[in-house]
DNA sequence: AAAGTAAAGGTCAATAAAGGTCATAAGGTC
DNA sequence: GACCTTATGACCTTTATTGACCTTTACTTT
């Protein structure tokens, strides 16, 4: 029961199709992979409609995808790795994200993001989701998410000071 | 929790289920343990709820722990043990936040200390300086005070799990 | 060119598989 | 007996999985 060494706790269909999705997308020089639908789904003995699902849960624009596809013959689908625009001008595509309200999932979404991007530490992404959980607003849950909003845009804003460095 | 000479009376289940789990915790290198409630709570032959029970009275952050969970298919519990602090600093503080309030003053200077002691970094500092501000709670004045606290006690506790370091 | 057919992917509702919450009962302790 | 801790069960929420049915695109036949 207590299955120790480590990470088998992703046992279910779609969190091996997750992993299985990101491995070769983190191969794929272009940044993007094109695969079918029914090949996935043969591939994990899964209904078709099983992907569909994982794609909308695990490749949204919050954790930094996007997936295009096309039906007929010749279909195909397309999962897109997005970079933070070089620029430095992500406060406006995460504000965009963000919106007035955020969710403890989006929040958590967000930030391994922005780890994954390297704009924030390891340590910092950990502790930044520490106080964004629902437990820390559990009496004021109608102004939770919005409360949640707030203090990811502030934090965003302050991204950019430049007393920041060391 | 009279304890006899040297006899354990620790016959009631939540008692059992805490030693059980802080054996196998003890066992894991990497600082958690992964399991179902289902499970255990077939493996002691109780109610699934009894488990959250122990979870939430034994496993608290200020007693070391912190736990983590996912529902649904592929759902899990997560037991993580919190590093010792040394000093027992981190402890002293978060007791000192139980029930308290936290004012935006206050957390400033208690950031600003922490960071002089060199528990946060000066960024981290500023970064949840900005987060701790009165004008992201303008709506919940009331509970403000509260929601500060307990974040900063989630902080407090978080700076203690092995999993910071890189 | 039109019609028909095959080959994709999309949607949605039903169901299953977890964990969470809360009121309340049952046990202990002083 | 008052009070606190422990234990249960009914009910709820979240997440995963499947299958039936729909839409779009390409190819084939006439």
């Amino acid at each position: 029961m207590s299955e120790r060494n480590g990470e088998r706790a992703m046992g279910n269909l779609a969190d091996r199709i997750e992993r299985y999705l990101k491995e070769i997308l983190e191969q794929a020089e272009e940044g993007y992979v094109v695969l079918q639908r029914g090949y996935l789904a043969e591939f994990f003995s899964c209904a078709p409609s099983q992907i569909n699902y994982v794609l909308t849960t695990r490749f949204t624009a919050e954790r930094g995808y996007k997936v295009e596809s096309r039906r007929g013959g010749g279909g195909y689908l397309r999962i897109i790795r997005l970079g933070l625009d070089p620029d430095g001008k992500f406060q406006r595509l995460m504000a965009e994200l963000i919106g007035d309200e955020l969710t403890e999932n989006r929040a958590n979404n967000l930030i391994d993001r922005l780890a994954e991007e390297e704009l924030f530490t390891k340590r910092e992404a950990i502790l930044f989701k520490s106080i964004f959980a629902d437990r820390i607003f559990a009496d004021c849950t109608s102004l939770c998410n919005q409360l949640r909003a707030r203090m990811m845009k502030e934090l965003l804003a302050n991204m950019c000071r430049d007393d920041l460095e060391e």
